[in-house]
DNA sequence: ACCTGAACACCGTTCAAGT
DNA sequence: ACCTGAACACCGTTCAAGT
């Protein structure tokens, strides 16, 4: 009577893991945000009882360092440097392209987990070089290597794309979830109008350029004025470092595509 | 008997009002930690029950945004635009030098009190137009605009120069605290020595670039590299909006004091 | 209006006991 | 090695009662 594979229909559950735990503590957090995440309420999900799960996370901590890393892994999936493997591209993309591609990702990940920048803070701050943030940095300073941005730099161009990538999207999903919260039909563009009231309400004596700044919130596409917000950045790499390649137009002053000029070594 | 001024040596506490109570929470904040700040412990310091904090204060939440708020506002003083009122300085200071002095202005505050950069973020989600994004939004947008930067970009220049500042800083204060917690004595330099090391050990194959860059973590000044990753974005303003106050030479490539032309409408 | 402090609900964590 | 689930300590929050 070896019941191996047929008895799939009647098992509770298969053996617990740190990554089934983390998978379960996403959907959590998803659906209820960071208070959403208890270990009864995980316990229950995972049918089993809190100490099961302590057999494979440490802490709540490292739970939600897990459930973190779980995101940060899937929306930057470990991938050697060069060939995509699969379409051998000459000239794969473009170089402004690949960044763009690269912020999008963590863009969209924490537009679909708006928890996650509170967790990125809390995480870098218990463990500032951990496994997180060396994924994080690798998508990003294999960009800047690209770009030909001189060794010495590397280090402060990336912590510039990094930051202004993660805070920009942590401000855009922080928009999105208080839109919604405000009523289930409320659009973008209405939620930006009831901001900038707001902050036209400021005292004009100690507010005067955040409230000059207001008015202009609503009128933009977010992705788009995301990305200006990169280009903004690769323009003073290109600016500042001879040697790094061509100068990238911000997306709000579009031009012709560049000439495909790529120094090599400075 | 009116006693009015002379008791001032037997009463127990002045009245509670919500800035003492931010007040008494930074300090918990500050010796321990977000999990030293619980209303056991804040209601002993201000030798009160828990229900008269409640009575200011609506809840943890409110509790931390005060805390936020009251040391954002320390940190950036609010105060009208132009003149300071003191000194008349027909050419106060140079653009560039203004806009490092707020960034280090946070930077050090957020040294100072490394909860902060957890709490910007947690506050963020809650409220992402409240009176702490305003104070920072308010500091940052009036440089950008003394930069000449045109109006339609005013948002995302914020935005690059505003992510970086504290996401830059909450790189160091982290860096700050590991170091102080692996050994009251262990230097920032041996410190990064030990992150690159662990660095080194990762998968070559999937983290190139992050172990390339993890070597020349130790040798800079934090403040300096800090400042240089200021410079870069300054660049890109420069760079990317032709009317921007002149092109900002980054901390790392220190060259000869600019020209003082600035042209003054587009 | 503002404070007191006991009481309650709930959650993180532990641990002796099981398989 | 991995799981169970009751028990404990502690904290956020409430509320009837005071001044």
């Amino acid at each position: 009577m070896t019941s191996r594979t047929d008895k799939k229909a009647q098992r509770r559950a298969d053996p617990l893991t740190r990554e089934r735990i983390a998978e379960a503590a996403v959907e959590l957090l998803d659906a209820a945000g960071e208070r959403g995440l208890t270990f009864p309420a995980l316990s229950e999900r995972l049918s089993t009882g809190p100490g099961a799960i302590y057999w494979h996370v440490s802490d709540k901590n490292d739970l939600l360092g897990a459930a973190t890393e779980a995101v940060i892994g899937a929306a930057l999936p470990a991938r050697p440097a060069p060939s995509p493997s699969s379409q051998p591209q000459p000239q794969p993309q473009p170089q402004r392209e690949q960044v763009h591609a690269v912020a999008l990702a963590l863009y969209d990940a924490i537009e679909a987990h708006p928890w996650l920048p509170a967790q990125l803070a809390a995480q870098l701050s218990r463990n500032p070089w951990g496994p997180v943030t060396a994924r994080i940095f690798e998508g990003i300073s294999r960009q800047v290597i690209a770009l030909n941005v001189p060794a010495h730099s590397w280090f402060t161009a990336t912590s510039a794309l990094m930051h202004y990538i993660l805070g920009a999207a942590a401000q855009n999903a922080a928009n999105t979830a208080s839109a919604r919260d405000l009523g289930p039909d409320v659009s973008r563009a209405s939620f930006f109008e009831s901001v900038a009231q707001a902050w036209q309400e400021l005292d004009p004596h100690t507010y005067p350029s955040a409230r000059a700044v207001a008015g202009q919130l609503g009128d933009h596409d977010d992705r788009e004025q995301f990305l200006a917000g990169i280009d903004l950045i690769l323009a003073g790499f290109a600016a500042t470092y001879p040697a790094a390649t061509e100068r990238t137009p911000s997306a709000t002053e579009r031009t012709a595509p560049r000439p495909p000029h790529r120094p090599d070594s400075p």
